[in-house]
RNA sequence: GUCCCUGUCGUCUAGCCCGGCCUAGGACAUUGCCCUUUCAAGGCAGUAACACGGGUUCAAAUCCCGUCAGGGACGCCA
């Protein structure tokens, strides 16, 4: 019967960090899911341990969802009916909610010290025993509320704990395998597995996904929803994305916050799509917009194994996307990359001429900036360049290009290309000859986009000035 | 160590649930060729995988068992 409330869906980072490949993916089912079903999309923070968290973590994650374009219904900044939406503001809920699982006989408080405990593991550890509370405080009835105390949940000692997980399917795990979870620090905080039942009942949450390196909390989060006695969501538990080699994502493997992928020069909808097709397919397709992964995606269809991140798919997925943008949207993309390089285009309709025009040979933003440098400042010479093409053999045909060009109207692709032509039957020189001599003196290096088109953009004047300098360089 | 999850080209994956259409398909990367004013892009072709061992079956990448490997979890972290 609940299937046909609308699902409410959450994404819960801890604002421990900035929001990485990993929890962006994670972020983009849940967000692609409450889309494609009318449901909704919950942002919680999950700040509650205090020494790791930061106010610019914090900041990091909103931006970071911002720029993804993964709008939430309910959360931060934008409010909502079941808010606040940062743990440490619900502290009084966790409270409530342990107090009564006390009271009925389902928790208790325990006043073991980290220290006692830290003792205890090492033990077990020597002895290569797993460890577990040995119960200490279970059968206490005397530890009054006003000492400082922990909140211990009353674990099962027998049976098995099952829940069928929507990508990996059933997954059951035997009750002795877990111990007697806290549920309250002794300084009043939830712990994670508490804090997020705790959440996600308040807040109505009808399926949780996450990475499935929460799969073995899920047992000990289904017995708290019983203990609280409300219906248990359904799980669906993304495998891990991994480094190449083979390890859990992290800095050692370059880039992995989500704000860098922006600065250098990643669409967001580049991102989203490899990060979806990283762990979940639609048949043969690669490229996806964003409509179509929102109408296609499934939990079904997601893999069950880890993947590794493969930063030049990604870079062949951004140069996908950004051949489908419109010349003003190349435009919008390059303006404030350009300013921020002191790049002045002159007219926004330059500007989206030239985002336009290197395009094609670049993969990232960042590639296309540097590609179109030269046309803001003349670069150096590329030595070699010089060297094979800025010879005295084109020395003649150069003149005569130069004294031709000023008269060419208009000077573009179409004007200028019969010049070259007719130049070069007279001299009896290839193309490739009298281009890669002009693209050297132009851009200082063998390559570029089409030569008519970059001196078309460049302008006569500065073409003429480029190709002067260029010629000057043949002695003689 | 214990428990949980996973194992198809170098990488992401299709196929697996409902065995035969799989001499295992696609994509990135890579190699060669074509196109070409450079470099890209594009086109075409190629190299490359069912972890291993047992079963079940007329038939197994697909079902079962074991082994091995990888990942994850074993916190008053999330």
């Amino acid at each position: 019967m609940s299937q046909t409330k609308p699902p409410r869906v959450r994404f819960a980072p801890s604002p421990t960090g900035y929001l990485h490949i990993g929890g962006a993916r994670t972020a983009l089912f849940n967000w692609l899911y409450a889309r494609r079903t009318g449901g909704s999309f919950i942002l919680r923070i999950e700040d509650t341990d205090q020494e790791r968290s930061s106010e610019s973590s914090y900041q990091a994650i909103l931006d970071s969802m911002q720029w993804l374009g993964l709008t939430w219904d309910e959360g931060p900044a934008v409010g909502g009916p079941h808010g606040p939406y940062r743990q440490t503001e619900r502290i009084a809920l966790y409270r409530e909610f342990a107090e009564r699982l006390i009271a009925t006989g389902k928790a208790y408080r325990c006043i073991c010290t980290k220290e006692q405990l830290d003792v205890l593991r090492k033990e077990s550890e020597a002895r290569k025993r797993p460890f577990r509370y040995p119960g200490t405080c279970r059968n206490r009835r005397d530890i009054p509320a006003d000492v400082p105390h922990a909140v211990r949940f009353i674990t099962p000692t027998e049976g098995a704990i099952g829940f069928d997980d929507l990508v990996k399917g059933n997954i059951s795990v035997q009750a002795t395998e877990m111990q007697d979870e806290i549920l309250l620090r002794s300084d009043g905080m939830p712990l994670y597995n508490f804090g997020a039942v705790v959440d996600d009942v308040t807040m109505g949450i009808t399926l949780v996904a996450r990475g499935d390196d929460h799969v073995i909390n899920t047992p000990r989060q289904v017995l708290m929803y019983q203990a609280l006695g409300y219906e248990v969501p359904r799980f669906a538990h993304l495998p891990m994305i991994l480094g190449a080699d083979k390890t859990r994502l992290s800095k050692r493997h370059g880039a992995v916050s989500v704000l860098q992928y922006r600065d250098e020069g990643y669409l967001p909808e580049a991102l989203l799509n490899y990060l979806a097709r990283l762990g979940w397919s639609s048949g043969d397709q690669e490229v996806f917009t964003i409509d179509e992964l929102i109408q296609k995606f499934d939990w079904v269809d997601c893999g069950h194994n880890a993947g590794v991140f493969n930063p030049e798919k990604l870079r062949w997925v951004n140069a996908e996307h950004l051949k489908k943008r419109s010349p003003k949207e190349m435009g919008d993309l390059i303006e404030p990359r350009f300013r921020a390089r002191g790049f002045d285009a002159g007219s926004r309709e330059r500007l989206d001429s030239i985002a336009v025009l290197f395009r094609e040979r670049a993969r990232t933003l960042l590639e296309l900036e540097e590609s179109a440098a030269f046309l803001f400042k003349m670069p150096a010479y590329d030595p070699a360049g010089v060297a094979k093409f800025i010879t005295p053999a084109i020395a003649p045909a150069m003149d005569e290009l130069l004294a031709l060009l000023p008269g060419v109207t208009p000077f573009n692709h179409d004007g200028i290309k019969p010049v070259f032509e007719g130049l070069l039957a007279k001299h009896n020189l290839k193309m490739v000859a009298l281009a890669q001599a002009c693209r050297v003196s132009i851009s200082g290096t063998t390559v570029s986009p089409p030569i008519f088109e970059v001196m078309e953009i460049l302008g006569k004047d500065e073409t003429l000035a480029r190709l002067k300098a260029g010629r000057a360089i043949i002695a003689v």
